[in-house]
DNA sequence: CACGGGCTTGATATAACATAACAAACACAC
DNA sequence: GTGTGTTTGTTATGTTATATCAAGCCCGTG
């Protein structure tokens, strides 16, 4: 088969792309029911491991959500910041900080596969937004 | 009142504290069933978040779980490492880390307020273990 | 082409994680 | 001791995620 699958994908990927900002699971399923009425929830879990396998979706752990990459397709893990008041994420590589952060974790024999950096905090426009008030 | 609020969070620490590696809130729960039978999940959660506000306890966003601070209270946000195969975790801090990571995120005018640094892999033993075989 | 083994996908059900909302208990000021 | 605000307990429900099995497809064999 396979085919399936590739659409599903696809057509998950366009949802988040679309939005921009975090999306749960359960808020990509809605808008896929509009199309699939029986969507069930494994099968949009499928696509999403899929695509953050490849790279094309992060998955912001501390927000239980997803969200489409913005760089398309880098190799090294991604520093996500994540504005609390508005849900903007922008997405950053350091290969630099990477590889501090592996040298601080494997001081004691560590061996780092997955790396998970995400910083809350609030974005220009909402802190300059807050100023004027 | 207070005081019973204070005497929840000592034991959930306590229970965390033996345990060492991470919990989720349902196995603390079970756990405190033993001695208070009618606990609900309402009450474990209040006392995490206050353990966790106060430091005591740290959240594992990427594995929806909690662990007891192992370096008795630090300011900064700590790194965790997590062995996928045996649940270690071990804590690190580093000012240094933690200021790289700011001024990136901060490039764009970000202002950060929380920091999640989880690196996932394999610990020292479980490495050597795995070299034997 | 029919069949069967091995895989991918779909559907049902349920598990795991978390919080809203309200009721009861308590503390403290008066 | 009564009123008032706050903390805790309880019930119910909302949200996130996965196990499990059934159905469909691919493809090689005969
Ligand atoms: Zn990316
Ligand atoms: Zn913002
Ligand atoms: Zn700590
Ligand atoms: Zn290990």
């Amino acid at each position: 088969m396979k085919k399936r699958g590739e659409i599903m994908q696809a057509e998950v990927l366009a949802i988040l792309r679309r939005r921009g900002t975090p999306m749960s699971a359960y808020e990509v399923l809605g808008q896929l029911r509009d199309s699939h009425p029986q969507l069930a929830p494994p099968t949009i879990y499928r696509a999403l491991a899929a695509l953050t396998e490849r790279g094309g979706v992060h998955r912001l752990e501390s927000l239980n959500a997803f969200i489409a990459c913005k760089s398309d397709s880098h190799k090294d893990a991604s520093i996500l910041s994540i504005c609390d008041d508005c849900g903007e994420v922008e997405e950053f590589v350091s290969p630099d900080l990477l590889k501090a952060l592996s040298s601080i974790a494997g001081q004691s024999g560590f061996a780092p596969t997955r790396h998970v950096i995400e910083v809350h905090g609030q974005c220009a426009s909402c802190g300059s937004a807050q100023d004027q008030a």
